[in-house]
DNA sequence: GGCTTTTAGTGATCGTGGTCACGGGTCGCC
DNA sequence: GGCGACCCGTGACCACGATCACTAAAAGCC
């Protein structure tokens, strides 16, 4: 069976590959069995919104399948990008859980898959499941972190250069297989740049800059990380 | 009974004046009794660390009486100050609770009190009481939201004068005191330059300019907003 | 295959705010 | 009182990156 844009509909990405900071893997059968049936799962083309900065939390968003990003902005029309959540995710937790508006926008791009499980019924299964609450509470603690990272980042550093150079180091280390020195570029210059807080020129000329002095090098999609230590030493904090 | 510096030791200060946000207010009164029997009293002069980004977590401060700053710096030296904490805040609470390095330095700016709890101690009593426990999550909850905040002033508002501003009105809002349009300035220019990510000396023109565009006027150590809506116009995000 | 739309690269210009330098003011301390 | 440490104000200079403008290339789309 073949879903829409040419994605698989998988049967329960709930159970997921094992990684760490998943909050609903390697949970007890009975949970898993119980989140099967309070979840709905939906299939969205690229640029769908899952949920939209302000609105009121209906619930969270369990990826699946293809990637969104999270941006937040200000009324004239500049937006940073703070996060690029990858299946596994589970987006909208913080607004869901203290019932505040969503902070961020999460929009697809690319064609993915979703579980949705709305607010109320989360919070009964949480009542009922204290370790998922567990992994919840470490979950808002990791988020708190990430921002707290965010928040040196866009203080600390200076220059556009140094917080390129930051992106490129945290993507060749979160590279999912095999090499950490090459990494697959699937974002626009443009999305780079809200990542950095700059403009969409200063990228293109960071990456021509980056090129020249031999720090990387670019092949297709692909992007070979030539001079690990220098970039290091240019971050440095 | 004189403290040093010229300070009355509080013999409680967990029974602090009610504060929504104060994690340890208006708690059972065994709880309270518990707490007085884990907790341990000290006092502090000007300039005292509370704790230093980077080290383990030992445990939790919550201040009675003074202030403190808190503070993260890049290795070359360059730092950032992304709270100023009152009297009934907890300091160290996301490390304490997660394990992981304090994230940043707390540093009296004025002499002060603060009961410290250690970690063990707190994590014990918090299994015995969850209610507290629930307040925790809430605090951590908030500490995310203020951080997100911060994320948001960093990356989306270009200009000092627009943070500046965003301070300044910050600071009209929480004041204790009566007035909304008057704020005591407590912080040096060099302070409020690292709370907006900007030096002193860009601190000190917006000062002038804020005065000759007769938005602010200064007199002594209080500072009287003289025209708020234009401080939100140029806020407007 | 040719069309529009999106993305990339690059030059020219200009404003803002960082840096450096210096003088004056205020506080605290021997 | 006088000295030193720390703040505060302001001018001069200059580099960096935003903005504008335009072309080129690549990617969807009938």
């Amino acid at each position: 069976m073949r879903a829409p844009y040419g994605l698989n509909i998988l049967d329960n990405c709930l159970t997921c590959p094992v990684r760490e900071e998943h909050v609903f893997c390697n949970l007890p059968a009975a949970a898993v069995q119980k989140l099967n049936e309070i979840k709905s799962t939906a299939v969205y083309p690229k640029s769908a919104m899952l949920f939209i900065e302000g609105q009121q939390p209906r619930g969270v968003f369990v990826l699946c399948a293809g990637r969104a990003k999270l941006s937040t902005s200000s009324a004239e029309g500049k937006t940073i990008i703070t996060k690029i959540s990858e299946p596994g995710d589970v987006l909208g937790i913080n607004a869901t859980i203290s019932n505040r508006p969503y902070e961020v926008t999460a929009e697809m791009i690319e064609p993915g898959q979703a579980n949705f499980i709305a607010r109320d019924a989360l919070l009964h299964f949480l009542r009922e499941h204290g370790e998922v609450a567990v992994r919840i509470a470490e979950q808002l603690s990791r988020n708190y972190y990430t921002a707290y990272e965010e928040i040196r980042t866009l203080g600390l550093s200076a220059s556009p250069s140094e917080k390129f150079a930051k992106l490129l180091l945290g993507w060749s280390n979160s590279t999912s297989n095999g090499d950490p020195l090459q990494v697959k570029l699937t974002l626009t210059h443009e999305e780079i740049a809200e990542m950095i807080g700059t403009t969409r020129e200063t990228v293109s000329r960071l990456f021509s800059e980056f090129k020249k002095r031999q720090l990387v090098q670019l092949k297709g999609a692909t992007l070979f990380i030539r001079n690990k230590p220098a970039l290091q030493k240019m971050v440095n904090s």
